[in-house]
DNA sequence: GTGAAAGCGCTAACAA
DNA sequence: TTGTTAGCGCTTTCAC
C-alpha cells in the first residue's frame, strides 16, 4: 500500500498537499497540482490508512453495537430475529454514514467499557441496558450513548433511548382479547424488568379495566435457561387448561407455546387463543398465523444511529423516541 | 485516558519499562519496577490505545466479515436467520480469540476490498463468494481469506473453503421422498449456483437412481425480489397440483411456499408434501413441524474461524472442511 | 535492568 | 500555493 509520503516524493511535493488534494480541499491547491495528485492517486490506488488518521485525529470512526448478553439465556443472540435485525439495521444506516460498524457481545461491563475505549469508539449504541449498567459506562466512557428499549429511571441521569410503546402494545392487544370475549388470559414472559415488565402493566391495565380479577397463578414467567423450559413448559400447559387466551411477550414464545400445546393434544386456536408480540419474520408464515403486536425492528436500529450521528454533529442532545405499536390480526386468536 | 507515556513520567522511568510490564515481559525488569508499574496501572485504569498499537505494528486485530449482499434479494440480511446465527457465531469465537469483530454489508466488491485495506483487516470471513468475486479480492488483499458455503472452482485458486456437504444433503432428503412413495417432486430454489445447484444436484442424483424421468417444469425458481414472489407462488400452487412433494432449498422457502399452499386452501402434507433446508429456529416450532436437512450454522461459523486463526499463527494452509448434514423428520412429508 | 530514539501513516498549525 | 514540522500513542531496536 503506497502512503501519502511516498507519493509526495514520487511528485516531488509536500505530503500536506497530497493530504489536501485527498480531501478535497483544491481551493488551497493549484489545479495543476491537483490533476497531478489525483492522476497518482488513481494509479497507484492509495487507500488510506484509517488506524493512522485515527490516531491523528483521535477519533475512530467506529459506532460501537454492544449487546449485553448472557449465554445461559442466549446461546446466539444474533441468531434471534429480533437482535439481528437490530445489528443488521445498525450496520447498514452506520455505514451509509461513512462509519463503521464493531459488534461486541459479552455479559461483563467492564469488558465493554475496556472495548469502547481502546479503539476510541465514537459512539455506542447497545440493547436493554438498566440503570447501574448505563451508569457504569457512562462514568468511564464520554461519548455519544443511544440506549435500544431501556426503562432505566429518567431522572437519575440524562440518556438518549430509543424505544417502544410497550404498555400500550400491551394494553391494545390485552384489549383485544377481551374485546373477543376473553376474560381467563395467562401473561407468558421470562422477566418483569423492562421492556416485558412495560408490555405487563398494559396488560394489568386493560385487564383492570374490563374489571377482571387477575389471578397472579396466569402470570407465567418461563425460564429461558435450556433444560430448564420443559418444566415450564409443563407449567403453561396446565395454565391453558383454565385460561382461554395466552398473551406472550415475544412472538418467539408465542410459537414455542402454540408448537407445545400442539404437541400435548390441543388446539390453537380452538382449545386456546395464543396471541404474541414482535411481529417477526415468522408471524405470518407459522400455522395459525399469529396474531401479535407489530413493531419496527429495523426502524428501531435506524433510528437509533440517526440520533447518535446528531450527536456527533455536535447538535443539541436528541429527545428520546418511541415507536408506535400496532396489531396484527391473523388466526391464531378466535372470538369466543 | 492515561498514556504509557505519562505513567513513565510519574514515575520517572522509560516508557519501553512501562510498554515491558504492560506485555509481561518481566523477565527484563527488576521486580521492584514491575510492582511499581503495575500499581499505577491499575491506579489510572490504564487502558492502551489500538490505533497507536495497530499503527506501531502493522495489523489491526481485526476479523473482518464481508457479506455480499444485494438489497433486491436481501433487505436485511442479517435479520436471516442463517446469516444472523453465522455472524454471532463468528463474533463470539473472535472474541474468544482475542481480536474484535466488524462487520461490513456491501454488494460492491471494490467497497469491500477498500474496507479491508484501509483498517488492515487481520483476516476477512466471507460467504458464498464466486470466483470472480474471490479473485478481485484477492488480488489486493493479501492477508488469510476463508471462505463459507463458497464453490468456486479449486483448481484455479487456492483458497480455504469451510462449506457443507449440499450435494448430500440434497440427496439423502430427495431420497427420504422417494421412499415415502413420492415420484413427482418439485424443487423450489431462486437460483442455480454455488450452494443452491449443488442441492439441485442431489436431488437430480437421486431423483436419477430412482428412474424417474424429472420433468423440468418441476424445477421452480422463485425470485426472492420482493414484489415479484407473488408471481413465483402462483407458479408453485399450480405445480402443488400435479407433484406429491416440494422440496425447498431453504427453510425459509419451505415455510413461505408452506404458508402460501394453506392460504389457498390445500393441506400440508395432507395434499402435498415439503421438505425444507437448514433446520433453522423455526423449522421445530412451525405446523406442521418441518421435516428437513439439518446444518450446524453455528459450527461453520465457528470452524471459519478457527480457519483463520490458525493461518494467522502462521501455520501451514488448513484444510478445507466440509461439514455434515443429516436429515431430521418431522411432520411435512407423509407416506403415500 | 533501563532508557533514548526512531518510526508506524496521517493531520494540521504554522511558516514561507 | 506549497512546504516544514511536530505530534497522535505505542512498539522496538540498540546502546548503555
Amino acid at each position: 500500500m503506497v502512503t501519502i509520503k511516498e507519493l509526495a516524493n514520487i511528485l516531488g511535493i509536500s505530503t500536506t498537499t497530497v493530504s489536501n488534494v485527498i480531501h478535497g480541499k483544491t481551493s488551497e491547491v493549484s489545479l495543476a497540482t491537483v490533476e497531478k495528485v489525483q492522476k497518482l492517486l488513481e494509479e497507484y490506488d492509495y487507500t488510506p490508512n484509517i488506524n493512522a488518521r485515527n490516531l491523528a485525529q483521535n477519533r475512530s470512526k467506529i459506532i460501537g453495537m454492544a449487546l449485553f448478553s448472557n449465554e445461559d439465556k442466549y446461546k446466539n443472540i444474533v441468531a434471534d430475529p429480533f437482535f439481528g435485525s437490530l445489528v443488521g439495521a445498525i450496520e447498514k444506516e452506520v455505514r451509509k454514514n461513512n462509519y463503521f460498524f464493531m459488534l461486541y457481545v459479552s455479559d461483563d461491563i467492564s469488558e465493554i467499557i475496556r472495548y469502547v475505549s481502546s479503539w476510541n469508539v465514537d459512539g455506542l449504541i447497545t440493547v436493554g441496558m438498566n440503570r447501574d449498567e448505563y451508569l457504569k459506562i457512562r462514568g468511564r466512557y464520554k461519548k455519544p450513548i443511544v440506549l435500544i428499549d431501556s426503562y432505566a429511571p429518567k431522572d437519575i441521569m440524562d440518556y438518549v433511548n430509543v424505544g417502544l410503546d410497550d404498555e400500550g402494545g400491551g394494553y391494545i392487544m390485552t384489549k383485544y382479547l377481551i374485546e373477543n370475549g376473553h376474560r381467563e388470559i395467562a401473561f407468558i414472559c421470562d422477566n418483569l424488568e423492562g421492556v416485558d415488565y412495560m408490555r405487563y402493566r398494559g396488560f394489568k391495565k386493560a385487564v383492570g379495566e374490563a374489571g377482571i380479577v387477575f389471578d397472579k397463578k396466569n402470570l407465567i414467567i418461563i425460564s429461558p435457561v435450556e433444560g430448564e423450559t420443559a418444566v415450564s413448559m409443563s407449567e403453561v400447559y396446565e395454565a391453558a387448561q383454565r385460561v382461554t387466551a395466552m398473551f406472550c411477550c415475544s412472538d418467539n414464545y408465542a410459537l414455542q407455546v402454540t408448537n407445545e400445546l400442539f404437541a400435548r393434544g390441543m388446539d390453537v386456536p380452538g382449545d386456546v387463543s395464543i396471541a404474541g408480540f414482535d411481529d417477526n419474520i415468522f408471524a405470518k408464515v407459522c400455522r395459525p398465523a399469529l396474531t401479535t403486536v407489530y413493531q419496527d425492528v429495523d426502524r428501531k436500529g435506524t433510528v437509533a444511529v440517526e440520533k447518535l450521528m446528531a450527536m456527533l454533529r455536535g447538535e443539541e442532545n436528541p429527545k428520546d423516541e418511541i415507536l408506535p405499536v400496532k396489531i396484527v390480526v391473523r388466526d391464531s386468536v378466535r372470538k369466543l
